[in-house]
Order: structure tokens, then sequence, then C-alpha cells
DNA sequence: CACAGTGGTCAAGCTACTTGACCATACAGG
DNA sequence: CCTGTATGGTCAAGTAGCTTGACCACTGTG
């Protein structure tokens, strides 16, 4: 694979990735959840098994603990997730997602399920599968960073 | 596909997507070329063919023109780009590569295919080109945002 | 040749992030 | 059982990159 090859790649791979982030948030916005951003979602996402510090959070996310801090104090101003205390640590605060939380998540993932619907169209269910497990092999599960 | 596999999928490909730019980003610097951000090797692969309109990289890059007019300012400063008298429309001017815009383009591509080798070790050659071929059905040639 | 549309820049404001400082708790070593 | 260092978390202040708003130069159509 030549240079351009790669470069062409890289080129295809963030367009997707922004696309599909926006059809995302355009689909949780339209289903009455309002004053989140993408990072949030992102933060649900570690969120939603069983809760996370918020150190765990800016680790997951890519950025400062500070600034992990701060999204959760607005997610708790907007009633999407509370802070508990943890149960063996007393420095640390579990942070877990409310009911509101979850309806969000649920929100998402039926958007993100109509985003990716059209790609299952136009490659086939096969191939679908197939991209997926590609990617899978190639970013097990790093960071998300929202911001570049 | 369900909900929960196509979160999954965004979840990848935009993970993904996040370390391909912090490699090349770390690969370009590695090779000399600092002060720059990823958002600028998105505005060179506008720029790259013939030179465009700072509304025209507005557009490539998904932000305002007065964004994209101060980013232009920046690398003018820093000597990648320069800007000339528009052939036939005396409002716009064309911005251009220098040869140091060049030589940072060719670094880039280095470190893409640098970032990208070892996938196509993983995946191998056949299943790479697949997933490229995927990506350009899916994302034909859309806007990269490079924040969110 | 008037006028709505477009390309570009200047200026000011906003927002999500950063760095720096600080406190409370954990934990390992004397 | 203290003491020193590391870790989790927050507060405060600064910053970078974007936005909106205003404006001028030029285009092109009626």
């Amino acid at each position: 694979m030549h240079n351009s090859e790669a470069m062409a790649l890289s080129a295809a791979l963030l367009a997707a990735a922004g696309e599909l982030t926006q059809r995302i948030h355009a689909g949780v916005v339209a289903r009455g959840f309002e004053g989140l951003r993408p990072a949030h979602g992102f933060a649900f996402a570690r969120l939603a098994p069983d809760g996370a510090t918020v150190s765990e959070l800016a680790g997951h996310l890519g950025v400062t603990k500070q600034a992990a801090s701060q999204l959760v104090e607005e997610l708790v101003r907007k009633g999407y997730v509370e802070r508990r205390p943890h149960p063996v640590d007393a420095r640390a605060r579990l942070v877990v997602m409310t009911e509101l939380g979850w309806a969000c998540t649920r929100a998402a993932e039926e958007a993100a399920a109509d985003a990716v619907r059209p790609w299952v169209r136009q490659l086939g269910g096969r191939q679908a599968r197939a991209l997926y497990e590609q990617l899978l092999v190639i970013a097990p599960n790093g960071p998300i960073r929202p911001t570049w």
C-alpha cells in the first residue's frame, strides 16, 4: 500500500467517523435530548456498565481529570448522572447514570442504528460485519479522542 | 445488525480514526515540522492538487470561512502556504502551498504509511484494501470535521 | 447601472479545554 | 503508629480555536 493510499485511507476513515458522529448526535437531539455534545455520549459509553470514576473517564476520553470533572458536573446538573460514594475508596466518587441517562443511551443506540443502516444497505450485511471486525482488529479499545 | 452492535461499530470507527490522527501527527512532528495541528494536515490535503480559496477550505473542514481564514493566516506566517491573486475572480485569493508545505505533506504521507502498516500486517493486504474500499463507499468525499 | 450574492477580513465573544494549586484519602517504609 | 509520597477530586485562572456580527471589494444578473 503506497503512501498516497495510506493518506486516502486515513481521510476516508476520518470522514466516515465525523459523519457518523454528526448523524448520531442529530438523532439524539431529534429524540428530545438537548444540551448534549458528542463527547457526553462517549462518556456514557464508559459509564454504562458499572459506572466509573472521574479519573477513569478522563483516561477514556483522553483529557485531563479536571476536564472530565467539569463534564461530569455538567451531566449532574442536567440530571443524566449522579455521584455516589465509592464503595472501596473513600477518596474516589463513583459516577453512575440515572434513569434519564439510560434513556439517552438507548436513544443514542437507536440513532446509531439509523446512521449505520444505509451503510449496511450499501455494503451488504456480510461486508458490514467484516468492516466491524476489521475495525476491532486495528483499534481494540483505545481511548476515544473527541477533539483533535 | 442490532442497536448495540451499531454503537460498537461507531465506537470502533471513532477510536480507529482518533488513533490514526494521533499517530500521523506524531510522525509529522518527529520529522521536524512543529507548530502544526492535525487540522492543518486536513487543510493541506485540500490545497495539494491546485490550491483552493478560503471558502472552499472552510467547506472542506466544516468550519466558518472566518475560522478557515485564521488558519490560513497562521500557515502563511509559518511559511507553509502563500496567498496569490485568483486568476479569474478578483475577489478571491488562491491559497497555494510553498515548497515547505509540500515537504510537510510528504512527511505526513510517510507518517500515514507508517501508521497504517501495522494494520495491513494484522489484516492482510487483501482485507486492508477491502476496508479502504468499504470506507470509500460509505463516506465518498464528505467534509472532514476536526472538532466535535 | 442598481442590487442581491459571494469572497475575504477585522473585531469581539464564547466555550471547552489547559495548567497550577490545593485538600482528603490511600498505602508503603521506618 | 507515624511520616512521606502517590492518587482521586475539585477550585481557579488562563488559553486556543472556534463562533457571530459587521464590514468592504468584487461579481453577475435584470
